[in-house]
DNA sequence: CTTAAATTTGTTACATTATAACAAATGGAA
DNA sequence: TTCCATTTGTTATAATGTAACAAATTTAAG
């Protein structure tokens, strides 16, 4: 997996857009590169705050509007439990079905992409009739860093 | 899967507390038979509400107390994706592993429990160094019945 | 180029979800 | 009874998210 530098991948997010017909545009490419820079996820009114550093005149609905967008295009997911965004680093993968492994501790996001057990749940969900949506499905638990200075925290 | 009455619901919620040794007071009682004689999901403030009818005096922190002691002890369920919360109808399974199937669109809620393609996720989560917490997953779709009179809404 | 339409952004206000903090009441145990 | 722990009452406020409409910008058409 090669690294991209930050740049490289606000680029590369820019011809996904492209791809799709969508625009990136500045505010857009802010919360993102604010994301991707910050590696962990991230609160909406937190990215506003920086935003703000730039953006003065930023507001709520300039924050949630491109954070919508970025949902949509599938460069971000949202983390339903912790009511936080994270920068997706397999945007481009296709069929992208993912795994977010979220610490309660720390917040840190790891995602599994593609995991082999993937097609077992979905297959089982669609025996009963149910039709999976999005399959960004997010486990919480501790992370491995996590574990170790915090024994015995969870169930 | 015998269906309970409510009372038998009830009670047994009750002796599930006192096993755990802790208290099903009048509040929680309330709050959890509000659930149980629902069916799907509701809402803390929907709660909160119908909670009013009997208690005048109830207050968000009533009922939110009261929300985080059934979590605490099983009885229910919270509903990350949609800030909501469900009674779980299997809260007496040993190592209860669920899966929880929501509808975007009716926001009901289906509960697989102890599903054999479970074991495979965790194992391959705790190969990473990973641990998960309360096993519950949540995954987002359609319902069957929303998928007839709701052609082709989510991906 | 200019106009019209569509999209994006600015701005204000508000709705929804959840918690902090401290006082009062309740229930057991010493 | 007296003390302590737990639960509940009460007020206020924090945190998260959206509605509604105006202004600006971009796109496409004539």
């Amino acid at each position: 997996m090669a690294t991209l530098t930050l740049p490289d991948q606000l680029n590369a997010a820019q011809r996904w857009c492209v791809t799709r017909g969508e625009k990136l545009t500045d505010i857009r490419r802010d919360v993102l590169s604010l994301l991707l820079s910050h590696g962990h996820s991230m609160k909406a009114y937190d990215i506003l705050s920086e935003l703000q550093q730039s953006r003065p005149t930023a507001a709520p609905p300039t924050v949630y509007r491109a954070l919508d967008f970025l949902l949509q295009v599938g460069l971000i997911h949202r983390l339903d439990s912790l009511n936080a965004f994270v920068a997706c680093p397999e945007f481009a993968l296709p069929h992208h079905h993912g795994v977010l492994l979220v610490c309660e501790n720390c917040h840190g996001v790891t995602e599994i992409a593609d995991a082999p057990w993937m097609s077992h749940l979905t297959d089982a969900v669609a025996a009963l009739g149910f039709t999976p949506g999005h399959q960004e499905l997010e486990i919480k638990g501790l992370c491995s860093a996590c574990q170790k200075t915090n024994p015995g925290a969870p169930a």
